[in-house]
RNA sequence: GGCCCCGUGGUGCAACGGUUAGCACAUCGGCCCUUCAAGCCGGUAAUACGGGUUCGAUUCCCGUCGGGGCUACCA
């Protein structure tokens, strides 16, 4: 492909502008004559591996399209680990890898990075599906587990190994291990001298060991330079880099002979399943030099790299379990939306360049591009989190709301079946009384449960409030006596009945409408009385009136 | 310690060398009102600091400070 299509200012197809990546000085010097260049003879490639460029397709970009078009589509990946649940960093990647897969129109693959015998549990697999099932971020391909794609990289490590771009390492693994990430105490650091050039680089290899490690050879004296879609351009000396391990040795602690490490693991899949961009974290960035220097050993070319910035928690420091609830399956079960999690998600890290923020899934596959990925960390909001969950509560059609909503009662063990059946008018109009004052689905169980069910409580808050007039217990006889000679059971008719009640007795309507607000749901907070009397129906709310008028002579004799 | 990245109100984002620095959440006040939300109206609140470059810098460059990442036979 030509490089001028990486080029910012050379919009003329269409591309999408680039924010916020300034040109290295180098292409900006280069780049009247490179466009020229690439203009009439396409010999960008050329140039760019004479400038040391790592020849990626940049294909955030319409031209993709038109590759996608030709059938070489965008490939793209989520490669979790299983040794922890599915936390909202990771979803975070696996969402912008899955909408910048659909705004393609290209493939959302899965793959499962289970190298590490030890911290393994392959139990959480089915956890990690469900977040990603939960949020709707379906994948095209996989899961695949590179457990059983072993013979893979112990091929492209024989490979490297004969052309001399690998060797075997007979060091004990304790001789590199530990170090400063492994003591807290922080002591010694800086004494620590972690270039590690292992003297087994130059030897002969031993044929005693019969369980080496093997070492990348990371060619020395040059530097490895690649585009980053997000960060920009980027390069680092390969004399900084150590000669990193690919096959672990049997005697490793993390499992048994030729296991790959990530760094091997992730590159031969990544060509074997042909991906084309990596969107990760960017607590990956600097592997990606590593990474790089492997691809061009096994010859192939290396993808796109994406790397998005890292979510923090309130304390502006990496978000983990310290902070509370880090995995999606927390956000499921407290009540929020997969909608909802899904939009809050996507705004972290990225932008649309305005200011619109509420986005259905349509348009936040359409709108979704690289290049609107911020380099800044963000922290984790949870109100505003909630926010986005109310809006979302409020503004779902409802009748994409009530299966939410029936779950939520199934797991509290209030759901009646005739809800979805005979009574389903009445189940969705109670729904719709109930929601704007909803932030969670599990209002609907806790502060909303006297909708659904007889067994509930008075709030000792709304007692002590709303009971407390020594008149109370006289008018509320009074007035589920006339509720229940009512003849007709509507909003007006209950309206007029306590209005007159009170303008006879001559206390304000509020007095009444607030004491058997509690009486009827145990809440201080309700929909509108005379809505909520509608729904709850006549029985219920002279039995209600009737049952509670005992604790409420209690109350307001106590004063 | 070394290498690297990032700094716009408390938080998430916008401003692409020229705006009275915009939007949203949160917060505070008002309206509405049958409680509480919602809604509407309004307020407080930011370019980390210091140098450059420029007629002009939130924007480009350098330094300082702050935060983060990496520094594993983890991923």
């Amino acid at each position: 492909m030509c490089y001028c299509e990486r080029l910012p200012k050379m919009a003329r197809f269409g591309a999408p502008r680039d924010r916020k990546r300034p040109l290295a000085p180098r292409s900006r010097l280069f780049r009247p004559w490179l466009a020229r260049v690439c203009r009439w003879h396409r010999l960008s490639s050329i140039f760019l591996r004479l400038n040391g460029w790592t020849p990626v397709s940049y294909s955030d970009h319409p031209r993709s399209q038109a590759a996608d078009a030709r059938g070489e589509g965008v490939r793209v990946r989520f490669a979790p680990s299983p040794t922890g649940f599915l936390h909202v960093g990771g979803a975070r990647t696996a969402l912008f890898n899955w909408l910048f897969a659909r705004n393609q129109r290209g493939t959302f693959i899965l793959r499962i990075e289970d190298t590490d015998l030890e911290r393994n549990r392959p139990e959480l697999v089915e956890g990690i599906l469900d977040g990603l099932r939960w949020l709707g971020l379906d994948w095209d391909e996989g899961p695949f587990y590179q457990s059983q794609r072993l013979p893979g990289y112990a091929a492209a490590a024989e490979k490297l190994l004969s052309k001399g771009a690998a060797y075997l390492c007979h060091c004990p693994p304790e001789k590199y291990a530990g170090g400063d990430s492994a003591d807290e105490a922080g002591t010694a650091k800086s004494e620590i001298k972690r270039i590690v050039r292992c003297s087994c680089r130059d030897a002969k290899p031993s044929t005693a060991d019969q369980n080496p490690a093997v070492r990348f050879r990371v060619p020395l004296g040059t530097t490895t330079r690649f585009d980053d879609a997000v960060f920009g351009p980027r390069e680092i000396h390969n004399d900084e880099m150590e000669d990193f391990v690919l096959l672990r040795s049997a005697r490793s602690a993390s499992g048994g002979t030729a296991l790959p490490t990530y760094q091997l693991g992730a590159v031969v899949d990544d060509i074997d399943m042909r991906i084309t961009h990596v969107i990760r974290g960017a607590d990956h960035i600097s592997n990606t030099p590593k990474q790089i220097l492997l691809y061009r050993a096994l010859d192939a070319v290396p993808p796109v790299f994406a790397h998005v910035p890292l979510i923090l928690g309130p304390d502006r420091t990496r978000l983990s379990k310290r902070h509370g609830a880090t995995s999606v399956s927390s956000y499921r079960d407290e009540g929020f939306l997969p909608e909802a999690f899904r939009n809050f998600l996507a705004l972290l890290g990225w932008s649309s360049g305005d200011d619109t923020e509420m986005f259905r899934t349509s348009d936040l596959i359409q709108r979704f591009s690289l290049s609107g990925v911020s380099r800044t960390n963000a922290v984790f909001d949870r109100a505003k989190l909630e926010w986005f969950n109310q809006q979302y509560l409020q503004k779902l059609p409802l009748e994409e709301l009530l299966p939410a909503i029936q779950a939520e009662l199934e797991k509290a063990g209030l759901w009646r079946p005739e809800w979805g059946a005979s009574q389903r008018e009445w189940f969705a109009r109670t729904v719709d009384l109930l929601r704007p004052r909803t932030r969670l689905l599990s209002d609907f169980s806790h502060w909303a449960r006297a909708f659904f069910t007889d067994d509930f409580d008075y709030d000792l808050a709304a007692r002590e409030k709303f009971w407390k007039d020594e008149r109370l217990p006289d008018l509320l006889t009074r007035l589920t006596d006339e509720l229940a000679a009512l003849p007709d059971w509507t909003h007006d008719a209950c309206d007029r009945a306590l209005r007159q009640l009170a303008e006879k007795a001559g206390v304000k309507a509020a007095l009444l409408i607030n004491a058997t607000r509690v009486a009827l749901v145990g809440q201080p907070v309700a929909p509108p009385l005379f809505d909520t009397m509608l729904v709850l129906g006549k029985e219920r709310v002279v039995g209600r009136l009737r049952r509670a008028l005992p604790a409420i002579s209690a109350r307001s004799a106590a004063g």
